[in-house]
DNA sequence: TGTACATCAGTGAACGCGCGTTCACTGATGTAC
DNA sequence: TGTACATCAGTGAACGCGCGTTCACTGATGTAC
């Protein structure tokens, strides 16, 4: 019996790389990923990945583009979770974003900053971004129809309520904020404060009770 | 008569070198920049540096300690320049910060994310990035104290209109809503909707009408 | 004003490093017959 | 069921590269006398 390890044949190399990729990415940062260090990891030669990514910004996009897909399952969980209502799964969604985002800092901030990535890869992640905004741009404007949610150009308040949410996760994760976090606020605290403001900008406050944000998902 | 580049000594490599950086940034990205470079560009050995920068990390924190003076100063500017009353005054401040970053996308990006500074040069910075956050608290209490801002907690305001606009900058740059600019909104209109959804979000529209913030500075 | 000397900014050769990528190869797998 | 063969995943040596940093040095500058 061959250990996984001894076999000529890895058996699924592909998904092996992105996975290690992604651990490097947490642990290390992305400085410290390499083609090199990723086939190491996975105990195989660093020939090998080229046999299933054309270069090493070939492995990245697959790498982000599987982040993007855990963001979004994440969140789309968290808002199946949540009560029936629009503006709590607005929440739970929300939410679950900057949740993730808190969680797993190095790796947003290769989804989301340009820095490993060439200029080619990105069509595939502007389309991704574009069409989850459009799809809140929706949720607002629906929201608007209902008359629960301040009038306007809803991808306008879509556009600033996702700025809100992407600023505050970035100026966290880059330690720009973090020491009010121990010093007056918890991580929690913090973040609810946020996102109430992000309610009250869109004037839901004034006509509803403030959704419970404070429980945190499991 | 020496040229400048054939005299021995270079007369304010220190601040050459932090120059050259900086062009490097703008002009290559982060990833361009290294101590070769610079000294290469500066028309000097590449040992040279060494006599001004006790290690590569140092140099880069000299360069983003650089940008924030250069931000703080254009805002100050704005800011003097703009009418009296308060609420102007926090407008301009805020439309240079936002045209700042958007004039030098990669400056900004080395300003703000960790990537190319080690953690130990982060001290300074989160001194620097502290305090113009508690002084825009204070503006804000301000503010509310004459009342002309919502209720509520100054800092927490702080953060939530500094984290719409770091991050509607970053998104930007990022090209993640680029597309929206030409497909519908021009630059300062998606600007100017996002920092319109700022005032919104402090309830300065409810009482006073809208600033004009749309007069971009010269 | 002239000279000896300390100081120190800048030089250039050298070090070791890890990287991305290529290439001829080898070993395993599966399929046609 | 057995065999020949095509396919292709993984190997390991080799390439060239630019980098950060060190070190003994050299040339310019300024200052004490």
């Amino acid at each position: 019996m061959a250990t996984a390890k001894a076999r000529y044949h890895h058996g699924n190399l592909h998904s092996a790389l992105i996975e290690e990729a992604l651990g490097i990415i947490m642990e290390t940062g992305p400085k410290g990923l390499s083609i090199r260090e990723v086939a190491r990891r996975a105990g195989v030669s660093h020939a090998a990945p080229y046999r299933h990514f054309t270069d090493k910004n070939d492995l990245i996009v697959a790498v982000v583009e599987r982040g993007f897909e855990l963001m979004q399952q994440t969140m789309l969980e968290q808002k199946a979770a949540a009560e029936a209502d629009p503006i709590s799964q607005f929440a739970a969604s929300g939410l679950a974003y900057v949740e993730f985002a808190l969680a797993y800092p190095t790796y947003y901030r290769v989804m989301f900053s340009g820095d490993l990535i060439s200029t080619d890869g990105h069509v595939t992640l502007q389309h991704t971004s574009s069409e989850a905004l459009s799809e809140m741009a929706k949720d607002i404007q629906t929201a608007q129809d209902i008359g629960i949610v301040r009038e306007g150009d809803a991808m306008a308040q879509a556009i600033a309520i996702w700025s809100t949410m992407h600023g505050f996760v970035s100026l966290m994760n880059d330690n720009r904020i973090s020491h009010l976090v121990d010093e007056r606020y918890g991580v929690e605290g913090i973040r609810d404060l946020v996102l109430a403001a992000i309610f009250e900008g869109i004037g839901i406050s004034d006509q509803h009770p403030a959704p419970n944000i404070t429980e945190t998902p499991a």
